[in-house]
DNA sequence: GTTGACCTTCGAGCATACTCTATACCTTAG
DNA sequence: CTAAGGTATAGAGTATGCTCGAAGGTCAAC
């Protein structure tokens, strides 16, 4: 598909598929003849991925090693596993952050609302 | 405390420190009588939940308002109830597709671990 | 072959989040 | 009093991650 289409599927400005492939995150982009992108119909996980992960936290630079090694190939077995597995310490270090960040806003989602109506019963909020 | 307590305690830079102050991220911050700020103990652990959430992948404008919403007082309830619930909405996506990614590493790492495996019996990675 | 909708590259510009430098004031030890 | 070290402000500089516009090539329809 063409950069028009990936841009369609994926919600992502066209300039920014151009610089996610100069920055080595999408690669094997194949060209027509005419010089035209030529993104396969994977492309649209790919990005859809990177995208995940970008919003998750993670910089390019940790997604491209990450992407790199699932793409794998080129990388050596050992190498990628352990790299797999450092990144899933990472995840797995963030969930556990997050569940604490959960709990805590959900705490104070509570002692707001009793606040509110309380507040409505009476005068202002004393939260 | 001093900033460069504060520095020393939390790991950030003092510069950052004050870019924090002067973004609306530390507010009430005291100043003695020699213009010096002087930070409550509070603040280390202020510090260290900003940290956290920006780790975490949130923008420093969606912590002030989080940040801001704990200290709520200067907040109305019923809003301070609906930011925790949407930002505790955010957190909770943000797990569910952590934890999508943390089993695709997982499996990811395992099938590259038994590619190292068999590497080390035969010959090259066939992952 | 001209129009219009694509596509290309290149380079400038921008927002965010720092990070550092310069200049100067404050404080404490010697 | 002076030197050393901590603090202040203001503003410049940097890295990252886009975002856009200009100049020009491609292509299908008319």
């Amino acid at each position: 598909m063409r950069i028009a289409e990936l841009e369609r599927r994926t919600g992502v400005n066209r300039h920014t598929l151009r610089y996610y492939e100069k920055e080595g995150l999408l690669q094997e982009v194949a060209r027509r003849g005419n010089n035209y992108r030529d993104y396969p119909e994977q492309a649209v996980q790919r990005v859809g991925m990177l995208r995940q992960l970008k919003e998750l936290g993670f910089s390019l630079k940790e997604i491209r090693q990450v992407l790199d090694a699932l793409r794998t190939d080129s990388i050596d077995c050992e190498q990628g596993a352990a790299l797999m597995a450092d990144k899933k310490a990472t995840v797995d270090r963030k969930i556990a952050e997050l569940r604490k960040v959960s709990a805590l806003l959900g705490r104070e989602q509570r002692r707001l609302q009793e606040s509110a109506a309380l507040q409505r019963q009476q005068g202002r909020c004393r939260a």
